[in-house]
DNA sequence: CCAGTGATGGGACTTGGTCTCATCGACCGG
DNA sequence: CCGGTCGATGAGACCAAGTCCCATCACTGG
């Protein structure tokens, strides 16, 4: 038999995302957290840096989006290389299983300015994540700098639709649909 | 004679960068930049909401946006509205004598996670601030989502230059270059 | 002379976050 | 069966950020 429970970091996120829903963020402590998954203050900050941190879990997102673009045909333009990227995201991370929980943490993420500007911070290291990978293509710098930015903007407007309850379409088509708006909005600048 | 010296909050801001630049951000304690500044822990905190904003003093670089951005000819496009804006931030608020500072500044910025962060955030409310300015020139929502996007990247990159030491241009001519570019960056994308 | 006001100081208190050391079951070689 | 190592965890001291409440004290107007 095990010494401990297994997934000790799963453990503390569902503790925290259940704690923040019922008392905020701001109200609740690390020490509760810890006490609800069955662990200790000292084994939370092994596992996340910061109180924040423990509903940003998910650090391979980058790598795959990276990948994505990577991976996208020679001839495909900058902002079609990104939407390469964040079809590949829609099949391996943004899956059904996962959407209620992201719906939940979205809404605590809203709901306070620490964890906002936690999600900033992600989205301007994503940013620069993309401009890396169009640059490794070839992308000129300026354009991988403005196809980078829209591609973040189409991510931002796929994952709320994605996330809205009255919606079930996958995370790819919507994604795709957000482009396509997004380009046409952008010829009209 | 005056009881206090004036101008607390200026001087905790100039006492915080000075010690910043010398022991970097997280080795300085709010101690010691009221020590320096004359005053005492409970005074910065009544300036200032925590340690990180007293690097972001200036509130109103929001405000004198969104009224050029208002003040724009009717006739013109959403980008180029920003980019109105854009100029009435650098008559008023990036100015000659500012240019020393925001080098510094931003120095140290670049330098710490948790500055950056805060940054981010700035960045972000920044942006909700231009689309809704767009909102009320009666631009469409999606269109207004990537005008202020890309005027966020025109900022960026202005804004690099403009602090570059060797240069000497000011920002608003800067701006509306880095607009120039970026549009024809995106029309390749 | 006196009461009110406003910027500041002082200090207790909570919590996030760091660090170091102790614990203890599992596993492994003999 | 035995002893030692390893790895995940616990315990608790410690520091700094941030909150709160109350005291101070010059200035002001009546």
């Amino acid at each position: 038999m095990a010494r401990w429970q297994p997934d000790a970091p799963g453990r503390l996120a569902a503790a925290a995302l259940d704690l923040f829903e019922e008392h905020g963020y701001e109200s609740t402590t690390v020490i509760e957290i810890a006490e609800r998954a069955g662990l200790t203050k000292s084994t939370f900050f092994r596992y996340f840096p910061d109180k924040r941190e423990v509903l940003f879990g998910g650090g391979t997102v980058a790598g795959l989006l990276v990948e994505g673009i990577a991976s996208a045909p020679p001839a495909a333009g900058p902002l079609d290389a990104v939407a390469e990227g964040l079809e590949a995201l829609g099949q391996t991370f943004f899956t059904v299983e996962r959407r209620e929980f992201s719906g939940r943490r979205q809404a605590v993420l809203n709901a306070h300015t620490e964890l906002r500007e936690r999600e900033a911070l992600k989205r301007i290291d994503l940013t620069a994540s993309m401009i890396e990978a169009l640059d490794r293509r070839g992308v000129p710098s300026l354009t991988a700098h403005v196809a980078a930015k829209l591609g973040s903007l189409v991510w931002e407007i796929a994952y709320d639709r994605w996330i809205d309850t009255d919606n079930s379409e996958d995370f790819g088509p919507l994604a795709r649909r957000a482009l396509a708006e997004v380009r046409a909005a952008g010829a009209v600048c």
